[in-house]
DNA sequence: ATCGCCCTCAGGGGAATCCCTGATGGCGCC
DNA sequence: GGCGCCATCAGGGATTCCCCTGAGGGCGAT
């Protein structure tokens, strides 16, 4: 995509801060739309599908993550806030943003930020991606205190069961009898101490162990 | 943390590899190890805790992944690949590495990720990024056609079906009875055309509805 | 006010699940 | 050789799950 066809829209709830970062732009993108609420901006996003859209985080009717939410096009969002709390940075992303930058960048390094949102790569500064990846791979090092306690075959029917299977499918699957399946599934619940296999699918789900 | 401070380690399982680091991080910044497998690198990593670890996510006995996994320690990881697929970067940025860059950077732009990593920030480039936002946002962009077919009473049953709840649960916090709870668990899973409660179970997951 | 939709509930039945007791054979360990 | 653990299987019973038909009341729309 070459710099001058990218299509821009300025999402922010002050008429003045639009105008500044237009002002900013113009020259450098091509600025097809501005928005100052939710409702503006989702009709404008719809009717016009600019290539990026630039996003206040804090609006009074719901912020950027609502904007987003709401406009489900080909557009890509590049979220612009004075705030760099972690909690923003993550919802905003969460709900689909390809990029944050704080308010105070420079023109030049804000239209080059844009150009590679619009390229579809992802814009951060090293702190900001800090915080998503800290929300990314907080998975909880899925204590193995519990899991120890199954013999292999009984971590194997684990598997099978938290997909779904029928204990007739596991035991055909396995080349075991359903009563093999039936005693294995029984030992996994006691020893992990569930009641149902309803249960079991949601601990193995809440675990990652599917 | 002032640069010549920053303590590096270094693992990779060709000999070869590691000593070119080493030799293009010499003099730029510490390095107090290296290790060329898992058990060695986990072993290194527990005695020396260094600020950051290179990382080669290809390796014989497990590979990055693993090695992160086992030295739950104060060290960062930075992963050091040759590959860019998105599935390895996922899977090392999952486990817990704070960057990813690719073999072929050059010597001072890796002390430099190194630096950033020690310092607490992410690095990568943006294309990777891009990548780990993919995986990160990839909140389906819960297509309502379906779920929208549901009545409120039940999407809550729904919810409390994806839990893992027995019927009669379900009708006791509902303050209904479990026959009801019955027909509108059959109407969700007729209109979602799923034949039985586990496959909703994942369906309803997959949707972050739980 | 008749129609449609939602929520509520009932009876009944076939299949699946869960638990219990009890049994056999293999394998490692002392 | 015993002893323990694991994997395998059986019978039987209680419960749960899923589906079917049917039905009444509430509520908004045509």
């Amino acid at each position: 995509m070459s710099d001058a066809d990218v299509r821009v829209a300025i999402v922010d709830d002050h008429e003045g801060f639009r105008s500044g970062v237009r002002a900013e732009l113009e020259g450098r993108l091509q600025v097809v739309g501005e928005a100052g609420g939710v409702e503006q901006a989702a009709a404008m996003i719809q009717a016009l599908e600019p290539d990026v859209v630039l996003l206040d985080v804090h609006m009074p009717d719901g912020g950027g993550v609502e904007v987003i939410r709401r406009a489900r096009g080909r557009s890509r969002f590049l979220a612009l806030s004075v705030s760099d709390a972690p909690h923003d940075v993550i919802a905003v992303i969460r709900a689909g943003a390809r990029g944050y930058v704080t308010k105070s960048i420079a023109a030049e390094e804000l239209a080059d930020a844009v150009r590679r949102v619009a390229d579809g790569d992802a814009v951060f500064s090293p702190r900001l991606a800090g915080f998503v990846l800290d929300a990314f791979a907080a998975v909880p090092p899925t204590d193995d205190a519990e899991l120890d306690l199954l013999t292999p075959r009984e971590r194997e029917v684990l598997q099978h069961l938290a997909r779904g299977y029928l204990y007739k499918e596991i035991a055909r699957r396995l080349g075991i009898s359903v009563k093999t399946v039936e005693a294995h599934a029984s030992a996994v619940l006691r020893k992990l101490q569930l009641s149902t296999r309803h249960e079991l699918s949601a601990w193995a789900l809440e675990r990652r162990l599917v």
